[in-house]
DNA sequence: ATGAAAAATGTAACCGATTGCATAAATTTT
DNA sequence: AAAATTTATGCAATCGGTTACATTTTTCAT
C-alpha cells in the first residue's frame, strides 16, 4: 500500500531552504524576541507554504511536559458531566492545553486503570470525579509523588491531596427536604446512591438535619441506597408500591432516576404530587419534559468545570499554588416545579 | 516550589544497573523474541521495582506513529454518541490504542478547528460524525493526503473518501411513516434537521416514499426543518397548535425533541396518540419514562462504534484495506410503544 | 574438538524540537 | 575609528526509545 504520503516537513527543511539554522527556525516559530522580525516573517511564510506542522513528540520529549490535562470522570453520558467538560474545555483551549478524557463507568477498577494510563501519558495535571465504589485514592499517589497537580470536582474525598470544587451538598439536601416538608410531607423517602461518596453522604446528612429541625422522626426504612440506573428506579418504585404505609414525599438524588420512579408510580395510579411529592437532583433537561415537571437542584456544571480548569492551569503556570487543602464551594439552587408543589 | 519529584527512570537507568545495553532493555520490555527469558524477567522486575514508565514521546518520535485514534463527534451529551464511544473505546483499548475525543457542538467551525487539531496531534486514524452545518470535507483533506485512514459514522457524505458506517435511514424513515399510516394517520408531520446531513435527508426520502406508496399526497407544509433542541421543539409545538388543520401524526427525527413537542402538545390538551400519534428516533432512554412511552427507531450505537473502530484498526495494522468507497450498513429497528398505537 | 548455525546482546544512528552558550553582525558610544 | 553594546544567528548537546546491523556467546551436528 503506497500511500505516497509526502514525508513531514521539519524545521530542518525550512532552515535549509532559507539558509538558516534550525535553532533560528525553532525560535522564530515560537516568536522568540531575539529573532529579527523580517526573518520571522520569512520563516512563518515558508512554514505555512510547506504545510509545516510541529512535532509535539519531539517538543514534549525535549521539554519534559505535554501540555495535556487529564480528565477522569465517572460517566460521560450525563448532562452534568457534559457541561463540566464544556467548562473545562473552554478554559483549557484558551490556555492551549489539550485534554485527555477517560471515563470510569462508575467502576473503581476502571478508574484505577484510567488513572494509571493518564499517568503514563504524562498529563501535566489531572481533573477528576470519583466513581461510585472508589474506596481510596491510592491510584492517585503517583501524581502526588511526582508533584503533578490534582483537582477533584463534585465527588471528592474530604481529606485528600489537591484542590476540590464542590457544591454544598448538605445544604442542597437540607433545602430539598425542607421544601418537601413545607409542602406538607411527613414521610419523606430518600433515594440515593453509595454513601462512600461525599455527594450522597452529605445530602443524606442534610435530609436528616431538616427532619430533625422539623421534629420529624428519622426512619431508616425510608432511606434507599441503591444505584441510580433505570433498573434501580424500577426496583425502588416497586418497593414503594408494596409498602403498606407509603411515603408522601420522595427526595431522589438524581433526576433520571426520579423520572423513572415517578413514571412507574403514576402507571400504578399514584398521583404526583398529590399522593407523593417528588424532588430530584441535577436539573437535567429531561426534568422539564415529563409530567409533572420535576422539582430539582440546579448544579452549575459549566462553572464547576471552568473553575477547576482555571485553578489547575494557574497552578501549572506557576502563577498560583494549590494549598494543601483548598476547597471551592459553588452555589447550587433549588428549582421548584410541579412534581412537588401542593397548592393546598 | 520544590516538588522534589524524583526524575523519571529510563531504560538507560535499568541498563546500567543490570550491566546491559539500552537496546536489550528496550527489547525485553516489548517482549522481543530475541531476548533471553531470564534476562527479560530480571529487566521487568527491576522496571516495576523502580517504577519505570515508558516515555511515549520518545517512542512516538522514533516510530513516527502515535497509537492514537482521533474521534470527532457532533455532540458528547447524547445517549447515542455515548454508546458509540463505548463501542469505540472497547475495541481500541483492546488493541492498545488511545483515544483523543473532540466535539464540534454541531458547528462546522469547531469541527474544522478540531480536525486541524487532531491532525496536528498526528492521530494514526480518525473516526468522525459530521456536524449539522458542515458543508464540505475540505478539512479532512490533510488526512487523505497523508494517507491517514478516515472512517465516518452515522452522519456521512455519500461520495467521500474513507469508509462509512451507517444505518439505512431511508428504510427507517419509511418504516416509521408506514407504521403511522397503519395507525390510521393521514396527515403526518415530519420534523427534522438540516437536510445537508444524509441522516435527515434519507429519512425524509423514506417518509415521502411511504406516503407515495400509500397514495397520500405529499405536503410541503407538513415538513419542518429546524434544530432539535428544546427551544426548537417548543417552537414546533406552538406551530402545530396554531395550525387550523392539525396533523394526526408526527414523525420527529430525535427522541428528545419528540418528547419536548409531545409534552407541550399534551399541556394544551392534545391527546397522544389519539389526536396525534408520535414517533421519534434514536431510542433514547428517556423515551421509556415519559407518558405515553415513545415509539422510536432503535439505533445500535455500541455496534456502530465497534465496527468503525475495528475497521480502522484492521486497516492500521495493515490486515485490511479500506477500499475507496466502503460502506457498512447496520440494522436499525422500529420500536413500537404507546405514543403511536391506536387500539381502534 | 571444530565449524556452522542459532540465540543473545551490543553499537550507534536515528526521530525533531529546544536551549545554554558561543559567535557574528549591526548599532551605539566615546 | 576603535571599543562597547545590543541584536541576531549558529553550534551542538539533549530528551529516551527504537532498530538495522554487527558482534559475541551458546548450542549442536559432525
Amino acid at each position: 500500500m503506497k500511500t505516497d504520503s509526502r514525508a513531514d516537513i521539519t524545521i530542518y527543511d525550512i532552515a535549509r531552504q532559507l539558509n538558516l539554522s534550525a535553532a533560528t527556525v525553532s525560535r522564530a516559530l515560537k516568536d522568540h524576541p531575539a529573532i529579527n522580525s523580517k526573518t520571522k516573517k520569512k520563516i512563518n511564510e515558508l512554514a505555512t507554504e510547506l504545510g509545516y506542522r510541529s512535532n509535539n513528540f519531539a517538543s514534549n520529549l525535549r521539554r519534559g511536559r505535554t501540555n495535556t490535562i487529564g480528565v477522569l470522570v465517572h460517566e460521560l453520558n450525563s448532562g452534568f458531566i457534559s457541561s463540566v467538560l464544556a467548562g473545562i474545555e473552554k478554559v483549557t483551549t484558551e490556555a492551549n492545553y489539550d485534554l485527555l478524557i477517560a471515563q470510569s463507568s462508575e467502576s473503581a477498577k476502571k478508574e484505577i486503570a484510567n488513572a494509571n494510563n493518564l499517568f503514563h501519558k504524562r498529563v501535566d495535571g489531572l481533573i477528576a470525579s470519583l466513581s461510585f465504589d472508589t474506596e481510596n485514592l491510592a491510584h492517585f499517589d503517583p501524581f502526588v509523588k511526582k508533584g503533578i497537580p490534582l483537582i477533584f470536582f463534585d465527588r471528592v474525598f474530604e481529606d485528600s491531596e489537591g484542590a476540590k470544587v464542590v457544591i454544598d451538598n448538605f445544604r442542597a439536601g437540607y433545602d430539598m427536604t425542607q421544601h418537601l416538608i413545607n409542602q406538607g410531607c411527613k414521610r419523606i423517602m430518600h433515594v440515593t446512591a453509595s454513601l462512600k461518596r461525599n455527594v450522597y453522604a452529605d445530602r443524606l446528612r442534610g435530609y436528616k438535619q431538616a427532619l430533625a429541625d422539623n421534629s420529624i422522626k428519622y426512619d431508616d426504612d425510608l432511606v434507599v441506597v441503591n444505584g441510580l440506573e433505570e433498573s434501580d428506579g424500577i426496583e425502588t418504585a416497586q418497593r414503594v408500591l408494596r409498602m403498606k404505609k407509603k411515603p408522601d414525599g420522595m427526595f431522589i438524588t438524581n433526576d433520571f432516576c426520579a423520572a423513572v420512579i415517578m413514571h412507574h408510580l403514576q402507571e400504578e395510579g399514584i398521583r404526583i404530587p398529590e399522593d407523593i411529592a417528588i424532588g430530584g437532583f441535577n436539573n437535567d433537561v429531561m426534568g422539564k419534559i415529563i409530567s409533572p415537571r420535576l422539582t430539582t437542584i440546579d448544579y452549575p456544571g459549566v462553572q464547576m468545570g471552568e473553575i477547576a480548569a482555571r485553578n489547575l492551569i494557574s497552578h501549572l503556570d506557576g502563577s498560583a499554588t494549590l494549598t494543601h487543602t483548598n476547597k471551592i464551594i459553588i452555589k447550587s439552587e433549588l428549582i421548584i416545579r410541579e412534581s412537588s408543589v401542593r397548592n393546598s
